[in-house]
DNA sequence: TTTAGTAATAATAATAATTACTATTTATAG
DNA sequence: CTATAAATAGTAATTATTATTATTACTAAA
């Protein structure tokens, strides 16, 4: 594992993802970078996102469509919208209990786990009620 | 929405899904359909995933490397094991409570939620094990 | 401050997973 | 049977991601 050498790219990145509550896609942060980066590449955000996720700094989360990222590291659950696919951060704290529960009619070692919901996302709601008073 | 053709291939692919335990990709699907249809293409078996899904006679299950069907209509929750990437099925129950209490302090409407739990399966411990005794 | 070493970069090519297209075949209702 | 439309095989295209490589930019030590 060879020594981690500063860079403004990651730097920024990181502070993107930090400030912003909608995980966004590796393409989001690309689009983004390049007002700061006009010649940042993509290989370069991809690079980036993975070591920061590797060190532990940020999470992928894996959902229908492309790969998602989380500047928060507090333990949380996900909602994902079924009309937007916008994912949100729930409130409820992470129910440590399951593992336990899960562990017992289990034969591995269970180490960590999440948990996504699904839904209609307020904002979609609002939106359909909208057009059936139309 | 058309109305629903019968298929020999789309009957063998759900069989196939049923058979198993190990949710499989769709190119391990095809791999083994060619047993049966040796000029099915790889195009069928996507098509006909997406269509059992769909109308909910299997499930997509989203990870990190390529999507897996899972036959097993039963709700349950996953084991994914960070060295070999199988996907397992947990005996404990889905916690519908969960979706309750996640909705406290939530905007939107939840309909569902899936938990998926990260570990080591038994079968990597007894390989582990194994080495460190060499 | 140079300078040597090496990690990080931009640009691009390559790969993997999935979807779209199209001419032909097949299921099924009449 | 036959007409219709869905499903198929074969193939091309797209999307998401990773790999390659020559060049640039950190960083530590002279």
């Amino acid at each position: 594992m060879p020594a981690l050498k500063y860079s403004r790219q990651r730097e920024s990145i990181k502070l993107f993802l930090m400030n912003r509550k909608d995980h966004p896609t590796a393409d989001m942060v690309y689009v983004n970078m390049r007002e700061k980066f006009p010649h940042i590449s993509l290989g370069t955000v991809y690079r980036n996102l993975s070591l920061l996720a590797e060190i532990g700094e940020i999470t992928k989360i894996s959902t229908e469509g492309p790969d998602r990222f989380d500047a928060n590291q507090n333990p949380h659950y996900h909602f994902i919208c079924r009309r937007c696919q916008a994912v949100l951060d729930m409130a409820l704290p992470l129910v440590k209990s399951l593992e336990a529960e899960a562990a017992r009619d289990f034969d591995g070692t269970i180490q960590s786990h999440t948990a996504t919901f699904y839904g209609i996302c307020s904002h979609c709601m609002e939106k359909e009620t909208r057009e059936q008073n139309n």
